[in-house]
RNA sequence: GCCGGAAUAGCUCAGCAGGUAGAGCAGCUGACUUGUAAUCAGAAGGUCGAGGGUUCGAUUCCUUUUUCCGGCACCA
């Protein structure tokens, strides 16, 4: 007898050994054709497998996260499976389930072209009809590596041989097709309805740049045709959000040749730019920092002392002069220390809040160039905080507050925070490390802040916070960062004087709540469409005239509105109004303000939105007091 | 940096198989003086990313190179 107990409590009885696909028939045909795995006893397994004891079962079925996955699982390997029987000397390797879908890695001799895809996904629609029974075997590793090295599968072995000892090596075969997995799996190829196969890329093998590269197909997968339209929508929407694309239409910025990765800011971008910098600017006063400005070519000497020469040589411009070397700075903070060291500090002056807007290069590589989300010149609201062992974690607690502040003024509430730990590559004792990661770790626990650790993740001289914020489409993008570093001011010499009289090193956090600001109004761009909230808009209002008759009012309106600060443009142009609106609807101005004859006759403006809403006539203060 | 793709007018894009390029919009000129998402007409606009090669002839084929795009790797 075995007691199988079902989410609801219910318990039922089964004379002999059973799979979950039993226990869905015993209950319904409907819920049994609908199973696609079983969580028993806490572990996710195939619906096919027998159970041998009393155990408590949740049938998996497309309505769980869980069986999404194992519909993107099983759809990377229809896809291999597929590919295989197109091109059989290729060999495959792994092919795991990721955001949105899965991808497959493949070695072959050649790249896969567009018309591969096509083909491929045919033969994937294929063996759906065909709906072959997906069957699991387990092996001994023996069986498995021979298996594997019968039919030239050396990627396989080498994957089979990395498995720690004493773990189930398990194969899943489907039709002739046969793969390494540790599953679950559909039971049969049919319940795979909704995938489109998206590019092709290279990839390394195992991540390492030192390997050879493999072929990567990626494809997306979801329960229904209909969730598969919507993925595929949301693509478009953001597309269409491309900053780059943006950036051209809306006239804000443009990249050119001559300086790969740098920003060419045209008059509109930079009133972006100059907004967001004059609130962070207002908010890091508020909080206690002083603004510096420090060099932007500094001598060699100075990144050697503190590490970066060693780690990051490669990727800093140089230049000399008169037999010394320099590098273009690709971080303020040596610089912050410089500015630190000046004078006698005790711990009365401490903490001491330095922030800068200053220009860094990074030579980063080519591959990684974009837009302007990772570029070569960046400008971060970077700011140092030197202090007492006592006060780092208040001060990082400050600093997590001001993130949430800010991220929330431009219209950011969903934040995700990783706690990034020490790197196999570092400098300092690991008993500083402790006592970051520790501090980090505590300021979060102290906000009652959720965050998941990133081994190894850390910076060379210390562990840091990072905060990604969810934009509009859901898509996440790494801005803030809290790093505690015990390690830059003893390199570079930093002190102050105790209450005990003794000299001791200051601990320096390392924090920027936008990050990159190339990076960030990239962001702010694609989260609003270019549709920027008042406060943000590079033109806040123009001024169009109807004819020539307007054109002096139409002006001194503009002068007015230019007075009061209003980011503001005047349209005199010989065109019809509904021509005018056209164009600055399209350039994504909040507020057109028309002006005809009747507006002059009674001293009033006409106020039209973006998004079409008239607001009517009313005067220049009404204009002003709107609620934007 | 690695794999693959791309580069044509200010912008968006055509250009079949080698015979020195074409559209729409923008811009310019003129007419019209306009009431809420495109008024009409005219003229003009290009070393086809850069260098080299094959060819009688190259935007087209080959090659080198730069940049961009999609990934990978990297991201102090």
């Amino acid at each position: 007898m075995l007691k199988i107990t079902l989410p609801d409590g219910s318990i039922r009885e089964f004379e002999h050994e059973v799979s979950v696909l039993d226990i869905a028939k015993n209950i319904s045909s409907g819920l049994a054709k609908a199973t696609l795995a079983g969580f028993v006893n806490g572990k996710l397994i195939d619906a096919t497998i027998k159970i041998t004891e009393d155990s408590t079962v949740r049938i998996i079925t497309d309505k769980d996260e869980e069986g999404l996955e194992v519909i993107r699982h099983s759809t990377a390997h229809l896809l291999a499976q597929a590919v295989q029987q197109l091109f059989p000397d290729v060999q495959v390797t792994i092919g795991p389930v990721i955001e949105n879908g899965f991808y497959y890695d493949f070695a072959f001799e050649r790249a896969f072209t567009p018309e591969d895809l096509v083909a491929i996904e045919k033969k994937m629609n294929n063996l759906v009809d065909q709906n072959i029974q997906v069957e699991r075997i387990e092996m001994s590793r023996e069986e498995a590596i021979k298996h594997f090295e019968s039919i030239g599968e050396k990627y396989k072995v080498e994957i089979i041989s990395s498995i720690p000892a004493g773990e189930t090596i398990s194969l899943y075969r489907q039709g002739e097709f046969m793969d390494l997995c540790r599953g679950p799996h559909v039971p049969s190829t049919s319940k795979l309805k909704a995938f489109k196969l998206m590019k092709v890329a290279g990839a390394y093998w195992r991540g390492n740049s030192d390997n050879e590269m493999l072929q990567r197909i990626y494809g997306t997968a979801w329960r229904n045709k209909d969730e598969l339209k919507a993925y595929l929508t949301l693509l478009e929407e953001a597309e269409k959000r491309d900053h780059r694309k943006l950036g051209k239409q809306l006239d804000l910025f443009h990249l050119q040749d001559e300086a790969p990765g740098m920003v060419f800011w045209h008059p509109k971008g930079w009133a972006i730019w100059q907004v967001v910098e004059q609130y962070m600017r207002q908010e890091l006063t508020d909080d206690g920092y002083k603004e510096i400005k420090t060099p932007q070519v500094v001598d060699r000497s100075l990144w050697e002392k503190s590490g970066h020469w060693d780690m990051y040589g490669e990727l800093m411009f140089s230049t000399h002069s008169e037999n010394r070397d320099y590098a273009v700075k690709p971080m303020n903070c040596p610089c912050h220390i410089q500015v630190f060291n000046q004078g006698l500090k005790s711990y009365r002056d401490l903490p001491i809040r330095l922030a800068e807007f200053g220009s860094c290069h990074r030579n980063e590589p080519s591959g990684s160039l974009h837009g302007i989300m990772r570029v070569r010149n960046f400008v971060q609201d970077d700011a140092h905080i030197f202090c007492t062992e006592e006060q780092m974690e208040s001060e990082s607690i400050k600093f997590i507050d001001l993130v949430f502040k800010v991220y929330q003024k431009f219209g950011f509430d969903n934040v995700e925070i990783k706690l990034s730990t020490r790197p196999e590559k570092r400098v300092g004792d690991d008993s500083l490390w402790d006592m970051a990661e520790k501090a980090l770790a505590a300021s979060l626990e102290h906000k009652g802040l959720e965050f998941t650790y990133q081994p190894g993740e850390g910076a060379f001289y210390g562990p840091k916070v990072e905060f990604t914020l969810k934009d509009s489409l859901g898509r996440g993008w790494q801005c803030g960062t809290l790093q505690l570093d015990f390690n830059l001011p003893t390199r570079l010499g930093a002190s102050y004087v105790a209450e005990d009289g003794s000299k001791k090193v200051p601990v320096m956090l390392h924090r920027a709540a936008l990050g990159s600001l190339e990076r960030f109004i990239g962001v702010l761009i694609e989260h609003h469409a270019g549709l920027f909230p008042y406060w943000l808009a590079p033109v806040q209002a123009v001024v169009l005239n109807i004819s020539e008759k307007q054109a002096e009012y139409s002006n001194s309106i503009f002068k007015q509105l230019q007075n009061k600060g209003v980011r503001v443009e005047l349209d005199l142009s010989n065109e019809k109004v509904g021509y005018k609106i056209r164009q600055q609807s399209m350039q994504k101005v909040p507020y057109i303000i028309v002006i005809g004859d009747n507006e002059v006759a009674n001293n009033q403006i006409t106020v039209r939105k973006q998004d079409g809403t008239d607001l009517g006539a009313m005067t220049i203060d009404e204009f002003i007091a709107l609620d934007k």
